[in-house]
DNA sequence: CGATTCTTTGAAAACAGTCAATCTGTGTGG
DNA sequence: CCACACAGATTGACTGTTTTCAAAGAATCG
């Protein structure tokens, strides 16, 4: 739905409705099964990426098989690989859907016309880069600094929705553990 | 030296020689000796920083007095907490001077109206914060993917400069192990 | 040189990963 | 509605990696 959408940009910043009107005539909406790819290793990412329902992940894969997931992204938040949409590289991420979801497309060029001629957009991105920087700043704090256990604490303080949303061994994934030992991990936890 | 910042400046962006005066006049220098403070854990961040020339670290220490250091910064890098400069609440963070070594400050509100006022030193601004990101999403995958050799690996090919500059011990913290197993990996990498 | 800081080493303990088997809950087709 | 398949979670036994603590060895600097 594209009032999701506008409805994110109202709470995000002071849009008259000719500029609310110029960025809703410059995104595609596209819907996504569950477990259907929005990029895959290898593709150059075309589209800024904005989660109107649903949930997705970008992941990579390493030799031996195994996953590991640099983010989820619900309802209401960004996901992509800003390098590769940058720098025209192909992206080293997959990015997939974790349950049935609808996304917002921005066409590279379009997103950045947008940032040029929409003030109240071009601030909204700023804004969100600085707080992305940030939450990656805080992640690679808790990496060197925490236990298997605190960093799952940790991240059930910050997205209490996700946890009971996206599978347990997601979550591990991202936690940079194996799903076995966060099974462990909570366990312990319980029993206090 | 005023002129390593200027220099900087000149290779970021396309200034004007008026503009290129308008950021200086906005600067001021501070020297700091190895060990100096710029910043203590329960300080608000004041200024944005550039180190002109030296090292700096910012870290924080745990219950146990151990340090855990998020990043380093040399000559043309610039260093801080993002999150307390835009909050102005108290950092988590200390920032202190590994060698004898210069700064540039520019403060919170003449960084704004230099923002505002200077296109390109917006821009390059923006491009930093962008490249920032870059490289603390690949760290933070290299967190959740990689044993400590691995990363050890992954921080010399990206900074070998800085694995020779910094004791061994800091690079250590800074990869989320100790110095006693940095130590052996090296060991182990040695022998092959 | 002596003092300090940093690095290395060894042995034991804690922690996390691997592999395989079992358990649980959910949804689907007969 | 039941039986079955499937995905995800848990458990156990074992292995491997990393930490801890203590001591000894380099390296650096005044």
């Amino acid at each position: 739905m594209i009032n999701v959408f506008k409805e994110y940009l109202q709470t995000k910043g002071n849009y008259t409705a000719i500029q609310l009107e110029t960025v809703v005539a410059a995104v595609v909406i596209k819907k996504l099964r569950k477990r259907q790819y929005l990029l895959q290793e290898g593709d150059v990412m075309k589209n800024h990426v904005f989660v109107s329902s649903g949930c997705l992940r970008s992941y990579t894969v390493d030799d031996k098989g195994m996953e590991h997931i640099l983010n989820f992204a619900i309802e209401n938040w960004w996901i992509g690989d800003r390098e590769s949409l940058q720098t025209g590289q192909p992206s080293i991420y997959n990015i997939d859907a974790i349950e049935d979801s609808e996304v917002v497309l921005i066409s590279r060029d379009k997103f950045d016309v947008l940032c040029q001629d929409v003030p109240p957009f071009n601030n909204m991105i700023n804004a969100i880069l600085q707080k992305s920087f940030n939450v990656a700043q805080n992640r690679i704090h808790t990496f060197i600094s925490q236990s298997a256990e605190e960093k799952y604490l940790s991240f059930l303080e910050k997205f209490p929705h996700l946890a009971t949303r996206v599978p347990q061994s997601m979550i591990a994934s991202y936690l940079g553990i194996t799903a076995e030992t966060l099974s462990r991990v909570r366990k312990q936890i319980v029993k206090r």
